[in-house]
DNA sequence: CCGGATGACGAACGGCTGCTCGTTCGCCAT
DNA sequence: ATGGCGAACGAGCAGCCGTTCGTCATCCGG
């Protein structure tokens, strides 16, 4: 049956089949032959819409990349002034985007091997580029006298290591809901930093 | 040439291997091929030693979470009547096996998807055992009223997640000591759960 | 109403996979 | 001295892998 004339386009159906099977069994664990037969076409057609496996990977880590610094750039042009603000920003984006894309995020991160170097290297560089975002509010908010940091990096790399152990756990139907996480989160990492309470509660909106 | 009479055992060896391989490539990419090459051996003699590719994962990755288990319960053994010094203890062993048994770790924590169920199990009910002890150490601190903590799992998430992410990064050689490291997280987690800095000061050894 | 573009099909490819097995050979206890 | 045993060998198996390609049914602009 060709042109299916179905309401989504094959190439999507195929993105997502592939997130949904990489993400469950890891992309060298799944064959082509598996995401074709998840869209309901045979694995020949498949290349009709990618180039190769390869090509499939990319573009799903370095789509979800884009993705996570759009929303991080995004929320904190609206705290540009307010130091203590942008960190909770931070904490609440990071932390909402990894619970509600947990699949495409949690691929970027354990998929990275899989990738040819070339690409790897566009991807680590758009992370290095969202960890530096992140590291800039911390030591902005240092250098205000807002906050005792101890070490900006570490600190940083804290605030990361929770997005991805969200990703990794989080269901929507679970016991908690994503909202009572990001407020105990973002309290737990104001506390970490040394905001006073009073400045947790002044900014609190 | 059998009975090599080399210094170390065989299955050492294998074992050995297999756990660079599978850090550096992910266990699904790797082939018993590589695995025998780097041993200095033919596919076919690796039967000598392991049922098959399966049980090796599984052996590395039970062993890792033994090993874990253990360094845990001996450490949290010295420190019983002092809550705060307990969890000291949690987070400086966390964070130093974490770094220091990094590639095992890693695997133990990246490989869950391919182990075969039953093993898998077994593994993960190793791992909540673990999450179990820490989570009792801070509900501990929370009850003898020397900390505030907002939610003990969330918190135990956050250690966990902190050791995680160590052993993604961390090399003997970089530019940061183990030391270094281990005190700040130390800080920034009593910081976290409030303890006061007066007994943060008075319990450190 | 027709001709080109689109996209699904299915067979085929070379290569690699985990695994098996009969064979060989050196070490060690007897 | 010799027999058994541990262990390496290497050929080979069936099966799956990613990828290619010629074929053909359908749709759409003219």
């Amino acid at each position: 049956m060709p042109r299916p004339t179905n309401g989504v386009r094959t190439s999507d159906a195929i993105r997502e089949a592939a997130v949904e099977l990489f993400y469950e069994h890891g992309y060298e664990a799944t064959s082509l032959r598996e995401v074709a037969a998840k869209v309901g076409i045979r694995v020949g057609s498949l290349y009709n819409h990618i180039s190769g496996k390869d090509e499939l990977l990319s573009s799903i880590m370095i789509g979800i990349m884009d993705d996570l610094l759009a929303a991080l750039r995004s929320a904190l042009r609206e705290h540009e002034d307010d130091p203590v603000a942008a960190l909770r920003a931070c904490v609440d984006t990071h932390i909402r985007f990894h619970a509600q894309r947990a699949r495409e995020v949690f691929i970027g991160n354990s998929e990275l091997r899989a990738l040819p170097a070339k690409e790897r290297r566009r991807v680590v560089a758009k992370r290095d580029q969202y960890e530096k975002l992140i590291r800039g509010v911390i030591e902005g908010l240092a250098e205000q006298g807002e906050a005792e940091v101890v070490d900006a990096r570490l600190q940083t790399y804290a605030i990361v290591a929770i997005g991805t152990h969200v990703a990794s756990w989080y269901k929507p139907r679970g016991g908690m809901s994503l909202e009572a996480i990001v407020r105990t989160y973002t309290e737990m990492i104001l506390r970490q930093v040394g905001v006073s309470p009073a400045a947790t509660a002044a900014t609190a909106s």
